[in-house]
DNA sequence: ACCTGAACACCGTTCAAGT
DNA sequence: ACCTGAACACCGTTCAAGT
């Protein structure tokens, strides 16, 4: 009888949040899924809205400091860093689908308090970028916000209609070469 | 004894989407809100999905048709037009929060072919015009899809974090307004 | 034609009882 | 300490019965 951690549902509900939103955390299913029942979820946890939250901090932890840290790592100049981030944040291959999916909720609790945090940890760290790049404060916080809604835009596309966004724009790195180029342009 | 129509049901369904996302569509809160029980609602309709088709039909023909004939009722030069469109897109008073919150649902039936459709008719507009304005074929979708993704870059961002994109940028109307300059530009 | 009210299924939550 | 299983509340759905 193989016995359940915390980690283990939270982690269960990363994957269910990444494919069926905040919705799709379910106890019941959840409980199905790890083939235990829901009795064993309530040992771990008080309420579903817990189990939201683990998920919710998994995921902030995975898409900001851990991103910060491999882009880092890889060492260069802020100009190859930028081009690193976003060729790895427009590469499909990267989409778990939940940062779309928590848009949804961006005004409800308690997703807004993280959402709101990772924002600001990304645009940060890419005004970080554009000032070690010799622009001035006002400036990289400027286009920190274009370069940002761009990636949640594109994002978007993504996935609501990759086709489409296909058709239009040749290739995604290439496109996402030519948004940093523009971004870093005077 | 004053009855209801099914348009009651889906302006009412509209509404709730908006505040409560797809979600929000509940059929026992919706006719308490309108003073009625669960059993005349499925008089109307036969089950919860159609009343979520229902409210997403609004929301095509409020988000394309309707505001392409205002666009194109102001009159003016293809910039113009692109000019007031994105004026109003990036105007907050115009923001519904139903384009956000459907993106979460983007795979999803019923709510995927709303959204390709009203994703292709807006950003076949906006090639329209960028021809009309001189643009060759190939162009005028690349950069349709660049302002599009700005566009909903812009309103994730409005809806999640209004306060650091205002810290960010300036004015938003100049920031429209930046955007489609540049995209309009060389 | 349109609505009420009771019934049942599903998931969140509780809790007494088991190992 | 960790889990089971039965119980109850809430919303989707059905339907017989009312006006």
């Amino acid at each position: 009888v193989s016995r359940l951690s915390r980690d283990d549902w939270a982690a269960a509900a990363l994957t269910a949040l990444s494919e069926g939103g905040v919705r799709g955390v379910a106890v019941e299913p959840l409980a199905v899924r790890l083939g235990t029942t829901k009795g064993s979820f309530y040992w771990h946890f008080s309420t579903r809205r817990e189990l939201v939250v683990a998920a919710l901090e998994l995921w902030e932890r995975r898409s900001t400091s851990e991103v910060i840290e491999t882009v880092e790592a890889a060492g260069g100049t802020p100009e190859q860093k930028l081009r690193l981030l976003f060729s790895r944040a427009f590469d499909p291959r990267s989409l778990t689908g939940v940062d779309v999916r928590l848009v949804a909720h961006a005004g409800e609790e308690p997703v807004s308090e993280f959402l709101d945090r990772v924002t600001r940890r990304r645009m940060a760290y890419i005004a970080d970028l554009l000032r070690s790049a010799g622009h001035t404060h006002d400036q990289s916080a400027r286009r920190a916000a274009v370069l940002y809604a761009a990636f949640l835009g594109n994002l978007h596309l993504m996935h609501t209609a990759p086709d489409i966004l296909s058709d239009a724009v040749g290739s995604l790195s290439e496109y996402a070469d030519d948004v940093v180029r523009f971004v870093l342009g005077p």
